[in-house]
DNA sequence: AAAATCTTTAATCAAATGATTAAAATTTTT
DNA sequence: AAAAATTTTAATCATTTGATTAAAGATTTT
C-alpha cells in the first residue's frame, strides 16, 4: 500500500484519481444522485476499481465527507479558542479564513449541509461542534461583551455573512462576474459590520 | 377534476395527500434520495396512483418545486419593490417575514438550494432573482445610501443572517431546544444589526 | 526466470426502482 | 337500475445500479 502512495511528479495513482473523481462529483450532485459510473468516467478508470479500492460507493462517501468536514471545521478549530485574540480579532479572522477557504471551495458548506439533511447520522461521532463552541473561550468573549445576547446569534450571523453567499451563489450571483473580486471585499465588510454588531 | 378538488371538512383527495407526502419526504431526502415508494408509504395509498395523477415522480416533484420557489421568494417581492417603505424597515419586515415563514417550514431554503444545485437547470426560467433584485427599488435605496457598497453585500447579509440558522440549524442547534425562542428573539436582533450595518 | 502479488478489464448479476397494465372496486351519471 | 367514468389494486416489467468475479496484464519479489 506505501508503494502505491508514493507517486512520479506528474502522475497520481488510480486511488488518487478516484478520490479526487469523488470529491467532484459527489459535493457537485450529492451522494444520492451520484452513479459509481459517474465517478469512474469522471476518474477515467473501470468501475471494477471504485470498489477495489474502497469495498463500496458509501465507504469512497465516507472518507470524502469526513475530509469535508475537516475542511469546513478546520478553520474555526484553531481561532476561537486562541486565548491570545481579542473578539473582534477572531471574528475578523474568522470571516477571512472562511472566505479564503470558499473562494476555492465553494461548494463545501452546501454539500456538508445537504448530506447531513439527508442523512442525519453522517454527522454523528464525527463532529460536535455545539458542544466544541459551548466550550470555546470566544462564547465567553460573546457573553462578556453584550451579556444581554445569546452568543450563538453572533455565531450565526458571523457565519451567515460569511457562509451563505457561497451556499446561495446560484441565486445571489448566477453570472460569476465579479464573485471572486466581491468576496475579497467582503472580507473588510464583514469585519466591519462584526464588530458594529457587538456595538449595536 | 373540479371535484377532487372538494374536499370535505375532515378529507383530503387522494391527489392532495400524494402533494403532502412528497412535501415532507423530498424537503427531507431531496428528490434524488427519495424513492416513489418513499412517498406512496408516507401518503398511504398504492405506489401505481402516483403514476396515475402525475405521470411520473419527476413531473410530481417539478411542482413541488415551483410551490416552494413561490414560497421562499414571495415573503421578498411585495416588500422590496414597496415605495412607502424606509430602506430600514424593509429589511426588517424581510428579516422578520423570513424568519415567520421559515419557523414554520425550516427544511425550506436548504432544500431548494440542494435542488439547485444537483440540478442547475431547475431554476432556469421559474425564477429570476438577480434581475428582479437589480430592478427593484431596494437596490437603488442602498446605493443611495451607502454608494461606496455593492448593495449585493447588503443583501447576502440580511438573508444570510435571516436565512442561515434555519440552514445549518443540524449543526448549530442540534438539540433544538429553544430554537423558536431564539428565532423569535433573532428577528429584532437582525432588524438591530441590519441598522447597524448601514451606519458601519 | 519464476513465482507471487497487485492492478485492471469485460462480463455478469441480484436488487432496486420508476413506470405500466389489466382487472376490480367505487363513485358518478344517465 | 344500468351504464359510464373514475379510482384503486396487485402484479409485472424494463432499466438502472452497486457490486462481484474470473481472467488477463503488469509489477514486484524471490
Amino acid at each position: 500500500m506505501t508503494k502505491q502512495k508514493e507517486t512520479k511528479a506528474l502522475d497520481t495513482t488510480t486511488e488518487e484519481k478516484i478520490k479526487e473523481a469523488a470529491r467532484n462529483v459527489f459535493t457537485q450532485k450529492g451522494y444520492a444522485a451520484t452513479r459509481t459510473r459517474d465517478i469512474a468516467e469522471e476518474a477515467g478508470i473501470n468501475l471494477a476499481l471504485l470498489n477495489y479500492y474502497f469495498r463500496s460507493k458509501e465507504k469512497l462517501f465516507q472518507q470524502i465527507m469526513v475530509e469535508k468536514l475537516q475542511q469546513l471545521f478546520g478553520v474555526i478549530i484553531p481561532i476561537v479558542n486562541n486565548d491570545a485574540l481579542t473578539l473582534e480579532k477572531k471574528m475578523e479572522l474568522l470571516a477571512e479564513n472562511y472566505i479564503n477557504l470558499l473562494v476555492k471551495n465553494p461548494e463545501l458548506p452546501l454539500f456538508i449541509l445537504s448530506e447531513i439533511r439527508t442523512n442525519p447520522d453522517s454527522l454523528k461521532n464525527k463532529i460536535h461542534i455545539q458542544e466544541f463552541l459551548e466550550n470555546s473561550s470566544i462564547i465567553r468573549q460573546f457573553s462578556e461583551k453584550r451579556p444581554d445576547v445569546e452568543p450563538i446569534h453572533f455565531i450565526a450571523s458571523l457565519l451567515g455573512m460569511t457562509l451563505f453567499p457561497f451556499i446561495a451563489k446560484p441565486i445571489l450571483f448566477p453570472n460569476n462576474t465579479n464573485f471572486d473580486a466581491l468576496m475579497e471585499e467582503r472580507k473588510k465588510l464583514v469585519a466591519v459590520w462584526a464588530k458594529a454588531m457587538l456595538e449595536a
